[in-house]
DNA sequence: AGATAGTTATGGCATATGTCAATAACATTA
DNA sequence: TAATGTTATTGACATATGCCATAACTATCT
């Protein structure tokens, strides 16, 4: 009963403090850490070392794994080199494919592609980077599964205008919330991602700060995107960020997906209309320049736009599960 | 029963095999591994979606450890900045120091270290570098302890010559495992480490392929090496590396202890005999010029030699354990 | 001082994990 | 094809871990 602690009890308890009085400066937390992860020692074991419950020993190793200190990561190169992923590269063209395995649950696969994703994007990431970072519901659960990691200057950027309709995974936010995870400096584009003539798109476009954004997206060296399917409803018109009937246009021109700021048909053709001369985005020249451009993306019924999208070359990394990925190699398999 | 697993019942399990037949080449243990320490779920619940025993998921798991597919790993740099270690940066002048929670049982305290010393060195490793290697039982451990890692263009060249004697700490065995260990390539120094007299090391070290190995010394980004007392039995004689003789001769000129090649004493002043000019080994002044200088060691007995050794400026990181830590800490703040 | 609220540590229980000897599956040889 | 050795898989048990309600402690206010 924990009640009868007494002195006596104390007593007791400051013959097994010996090793660790807590006046040592040595943090609790890495110590147990260290032997719970490097030694193997058993938590009990530990408990007794540092003069402490074995609950509390549990709870510094919970700390130590919230805090970063311990780190369990998965060799992320492996994961492309399992075999559907390579498979896909080959017939794909990609340069790289993580592919996840699908969950038996079809509601967590938006969720735990992104988480993917936030993985490979920690893997990936370097000193000196400069994301360019799009926006959806992807993107922003990506953002949420980034652990606080910190490389010497990044840069995230918008690729979109900021959207000004009312939803909750906005390129602002997006950006921000990767940014913020990364200790990175975070540029936002200051206008709005889709105006209402030609004209006003071009005046924007010339304004110097905004000149000056479209510049730094030429140093993008990484870009994030996820991607939608044009049939059945989709969050393009949902949010407001564009009309059904400026969507039913690229419909009627035969666009079957968009990503990255780009319509395209479903062999990879991009898809203009009049919707792109008023739509505020990084230049498509320099977004098919960007050296690693990656996809965050699956689900049945994504298969048709993926395929475009890859088609069109927009991405060159793709995150999917493996169903996808499976439906995508029976898919170029079937055109040959 | 095991015994009964008849055609019925591997129809029954047929069924649950639906999400990940076997013939998927992806790896199950990369499956297994990202279900687990990527998403958290029970082993049950994993071995359900693959159609496993819990047991097999346990060992796919195992397997996933043991080959690094999953890394769990203490961030070094936490373990470098503990109180402890900080403190006796700035008495001492280290550049780095790393303290290790000082074992109950003494017997363990040096595999510990040398753990420790492995962990810091993966740590430390990049691209390109070149270390040197010392010799001794703390070395040997040390390379056991590396896990398998890959990085380009490492090289691993022996500080000292290859001694005759007979012991399984060589100098030869312990660079040629580090090297195994990094996949890095292992450039041995093909000449006794003792020579009889004077004479016979300089015609040695004008010999072109042993001129070239001690160039190729110059280069080092790294030297690892452990530390020796003098009082009492040291190895330097029981491995026959050295006579009693030679070694009373430096205990004589004040000589408190051995490190990467040199005797010195209390203050840190190199003691230098006889014994050196017949001693094959990288030049004091190239050593002193490696970048980073990592002594491996710890004990109660080994703190006077350690602190010669920090006075001598021979190491500039140190990886030793809380007592040794704090024992020197006490005799630098004795001295002021 | 005594009461109160907020924080941290603990005991004990339900559950998850690790171990191992037994057995099945497979490969090899006679 | 039977016998034999080798490896992978498993069920069952012992142990370790995760969790949560509550005790112990701390700081603050009356």
């Amino acid at each position: 009963m924990p009640g009868k602690r007494d002195k006596a009890d104390d007593d007791s308890r400051h013959a097994t403090r010996r090793a660790v009085p807590s006046r040592f400066g040595m943090d609790e937390v890495l110590w147990a850490a260290w032997l719970y992860y490097e030694e193997g020692q058993k938590q009990d074991k530990i408990a007794d070392q540092l003069g402490i419950s074995r609950a509390s020993v549990f709870n510094l190793l919970q700390k130590a794994r919230d805090e970063g200190i311990v780190n369990i990561s998965i060799d992320p190169s492996r994961i492309a080199r399992a075999d559907v992923a390579l498979e896909l590269c080959e017939l794909s063209g990609l340069s790289e494919c993580y592919v996840l395995p699908t969950p038996q649950d079809p509601a967590t696969l938006a969720n735990e592609i992104s988480h993917l994703g936030a993985r490979v994007l920690e893997a990936r990431l370097h000193a000196d980077d400069t994301i360019g970072v799009a926006w959806g519901r992807t993107v922003l659960s990506l953002s949420k599964h980034l652990t606080s990691m910190r490389h010497p200057n990044i840069t995230v950027a918008q690729i979109t205008g900021s959207a000004v309709a009312t939803f909750d995974f906005s390129p602002v936010l997006c950006t921000t919330n990767i940014a913020d995870r990364l200790s990175a400096r975070c540029v936002n584009l200051h206008a709005p991602g889709v105006v209402s003539t030609a004209q006003v798109k071009d005046i924007l476009l010339n304004e110097p700060e905004i000149r000056n954004h479209f510049t730094l997206l030429q140093q993008c060296t990484k870009t994030i995107f996820g991607v939608t399917q044009l049939d059945g409803e989709t969050l393009l018109e949902q949010s407001g960020f564009m009309s059904d009937a400026a969507l039913q246009v690229y419909r009627d021109l035969g666009a079957v997906g968009f990503a990255a700021g780009y319509f395209f048909d479903a062999e990879g053709q991009i898809v203009r209309s009049e919707f792109d001369e008023r739509h505020i985005t990084m230049a498509l020249d320099d977004l098919l320049n960007v050296p690693e451009r990656i996809c965050i993306g699956g689900a049945p019924q994504k298969v048709g736009a993926i395929y475009g999208m890859l088609q069109a070359r927009i991405a060159n990394v793709l995150v999917t599960d493996e169903t996808t990925a499976q439906s995508l190699i029976d898919h170029y398999k079937q055109r040959t």
